[in-house]
DNA sequence: CTTCATGCAAAACATTTGCAGCTGG
DNA sequence: CCAGCTGCAAATGTTTTGCATGAAG
């Protein structure tokens, strides 16, 4: 059972969100709604195919292109995070869509997102050696989580 | 003008490559070779499709499977550092085969890897705080090197 | 010689796109 | 009402795979 987080934090995500949607004249959408308040929900950096089984279980008829279409205006929004990786697999985060580090599982595949402190240095450092404006950055460590080492 | 490094490192590389290659009892056939002396040359991150180009340019029967199967091989012994973007391109990294931080412009693609301080110590903190076992790790900036930005 | 590597084409995947029809505001 | 969104299917782009042929050791 994972503990879960108070609602209103969720709704919070949500509205946040949803007055981003609405200040940009986009409009809203049963199935945006829908993907919009998924991604507020999980903890869990889910893929857009996971995300696309979760509507499809409120709105059947709902296509992939949806939501990745979704995705994208979020992403345009800045309200939703997208981890690549080499094997073609996305996962988004929706509650903090800015740069953190990620400790990835390379078994189970599991993601957390711990606070640390000042890659705001590295960041500065980089910039004095490279000349380089920075935008944004991604950090992850991969390796086996708890659960896996045990296992192993 | 980029200044050349000397012929004497590339060779170095090729070698600790071939060696490597011969040790694991894998066949060094010219495709091969090929592939692992554009990696060694190149300063400039190739993607599988440049590498392929190049490959074509030398044996024009080589086919792409090829290309990808000895990446597959080189990152197998650790000779080569392939990094992924969630839009699939991918590039590889054949002369620091080890994580390292990258400076990637967000216009022209140019990467480059200045080197930088103690990523160690914010690894320790992430393994502290998470109870992974870590065993690579991803560090990249985004932004507009020097040339982009005087063009914008 | 024998096994492994190559080359071709087809398959596999995730994501994107074109377009007719639907619907939120 | 109508611009913008949806859903479907086809297209895209990259990497992988199956298999017959070829060459490294």
């Amino acid at each position: 059972m994972k503990p879960k987080e108070p609602a209103n934090l969720t709704e919070e995500r949500v509205s946040r969100i949803l007055a981003k949607v609405r200040e940009h004249d986009f409009r809203l959408t049963p199935q945006r709604l829908a993907i919009i308040r998924i991604l507020a929900e999980s903890k869990d950096h889910p893929s857009a195919d996971e995300i696309y089984q979760e509507v499809r279980a409120l709105f059947p008829t709902t296509s992939v292109a949806t939501v990745y279409k979704t995705i994208a205006l979020l992403k345009e929004l800045n309200e939703v995070l997208e981890l690549g990786f080499p094997d073609g697999s996305n996962r988004y985060d929706g509650n903090r869509p800015y740069p953190h580090p990620h400790a990835i599982c390379t078994k189970c595949r599991k993601i957390m997102d711990p606070k640390i402190s000042n890659v705001e240095e590295l960041s500065e450092e980089m910039k004095k050696k490279t000349g380089y404006r920075f935008s944004f950055h991604r950090l992850d460590f991969f390796g086996l989580c708890p659960e896996c080492q045990k296992k192993s």
